[in-house]
DNA sequence: GCCAACGTTGGC
DNA sequence: GCCAACGTTGGC
């Protein structure tokens, strides 16, 4: 029998004027491909380590103020972002070919908004949370991993029951 | 809109 | 392979 790989947490950001978590709810069965993230190391963790059933944290950045709005669910691991092809595109990588894709995306569908959104403030005030990758000084990474424990407190605060 | 922090690029 | 210049992120 194969071992059952344990349910991991992430945290996405989107900027909310750009893609809401309200548009990924009205994406909903479907979701939406998360395309665009043009940073190796982001990248790095979609393509290698975000698989169905993970749970995403989704962080509004650039937002007054900046806050966790929600979570989803991974429902399509790592495929090539199209849209590194597509000179129109403001992703467009020309360096990046069909035969050796450099940019990759997974698919995430919306499970349930935080009743009480968690702003980045309340994040950097709880002290089970000061390792959170989020709250660290000069940190921009726009997918990072969550523990099972920041996960939990994120919903607490939010007052939501794991979805 | 500012700008500090950080990642990437490319000349050498 | 160093590192200055440049571009981007994202809180404020």
């Amino acid at each position: 029998m194969a071992t059952k790989r344990k349910r991991r947490c992430w945290l996405m950001k989107t900027e909310p004027d750009v893609f809401s978590f309200a548009d990924l709810v009205a994406r909903g069965e479907r979701g939406e491909s998360w395309d665009g993230v043009r940073n190796y190391q982001a990248r790095n963790t979609m393509r290698d380590d975000m698989k169905l059933g993970d749970r995403v944290l989704l962080y509004h950045s650039r937002a007054t103020p900046p806050h966790v709005a929600g979570v989803a669910e991974v429902i399509a691991e790592a495929h090539p972002d199209p849209s590194c092809w597509d000179p129109a595109s403001d992703h467009f990588d020309p360096k990046s070919t069909r035969e050796a894709p450099r940019w990759f995306m997974v698919d995430i569908k919306a499970l349930a908004a935080l009743p009480h959104p968690v702003s980045l403030e309340a994040l950097k005030a709880n002290p089970k949370l000061a390792k959170m990758v989020v709250v660290q000084r000069g940190q921009r990474l726009s997918v990072q991993p969550v523990t099972a424990e920041e996960y939990a407190e994120v919903l607490a605060m939010g007052e939501l029951q794991d979805p």
